[in-house]
DNA sequence: CCGCTATTGATACAAAGTATTGACAAGCGG
DNA sequence: CCGCTTGTCAATACTTTGTATCAATAGCGG
């Protein structure tokens, strides 16, 4: 099976898997989050969703987050954006200049954790990867604007 | 030289290095920082400094990060704790029980990274990396108490 | 010891959520 | 079809982790 993109028929899937109803406000997040293409912050979400209460966003976004049809990446400073998430087992890829957010998956990943936990005392439960990059536009294009 | 633990005076001294002033509060702060040896968050450390104000430990922290001599290390729910810089380029193993945060190095990240480079469009400028786990001692104790 | 200016504490504000509350609405049990 | 239970909603208050502003203070350089 290639992964791909989910989408809105996903996403509400997604949320149905979990035992949710599958109301309107959830609906509207579905089709506002699939149109856009890119990474997106929760408050960017609600503003575009305009009789959708601000909670009810934060808590469909969670849920998307926990049936895994979301990711939550953290930026360099800290703030978090939520992204589609095309595939399981991936890290994120995320330029500094013009915050595109692209997964990648790299057998180095493995392995490296692998080799770790020979020597890591205790029990493994999960771990956190982002790589920071200016993208090839934003390097070509002599950095940020 | 082999990386010790920062005394109270290497904070000062990361803080004179920066061309600041030596204040009261920064003493007081590298004082209670280096006599807890554990990862604390901003308000614990803000509660246990009564005559400094929430901001600046908040700016001295920022300050001793900029300069690494701590670290911020990002826990499983995405809240931040600071800990003692031992040694440069490491990473952190967070324990999920009892909060815990190891430092450690691991050639196999370094490999990861280099790895990684060469498949990777655009130019490398960062990146974290946090481990979670369940500690020696959690994992013995069965787990959280 | 003086004065310049970095630094401070207080306070307000901001970003990213979470908790609470009262209203509504959908499914079910009869 | 009625009513009940329960999920979900929007609104709002609150929380956490900071940053910005500003008048007052206190280091440090001379």
């Amino acid at each position: 099976m290639i992964p791909a993109t989910p989408t809105e028929d996903d996403l509400i899937a997604a949320m149905e898997d979990r035992g949710c109803r599958i109301t309107q406000p959830r609906r509207d997040i579905a089709a506002t989050i699939t149109r856009r293409r890119d990474a997106f912050s929760a408050e960017e979400l609600a503003a575009e969703l305009d009789g959708v209460g601000r909670a009810t966003v934060y808590r469909s976004l969670r849920l998307l987050v926990d049936a895994g049809a979301l990711c939550k990446t953290t930026m360099p400073d800290g703030s978090p954006r939520y992204s589609l998430d095309n595939a399981r087992h991936h890290h994120h890829l995320v330029c500094v200049d013009c915050r595109r957010i692209d997964e990648f998956r790299h057998p180095s990943v493995e392995r490296m954790l692998r080799a770790m936990s020979a020597d890591i005392e205790g029990e493994l439960v999960g771990h956190r990867l982002e790589i920071y990059r200016r993208c090839g536009a934003c390097s070509a294009g002599g950095g940020s604007r």
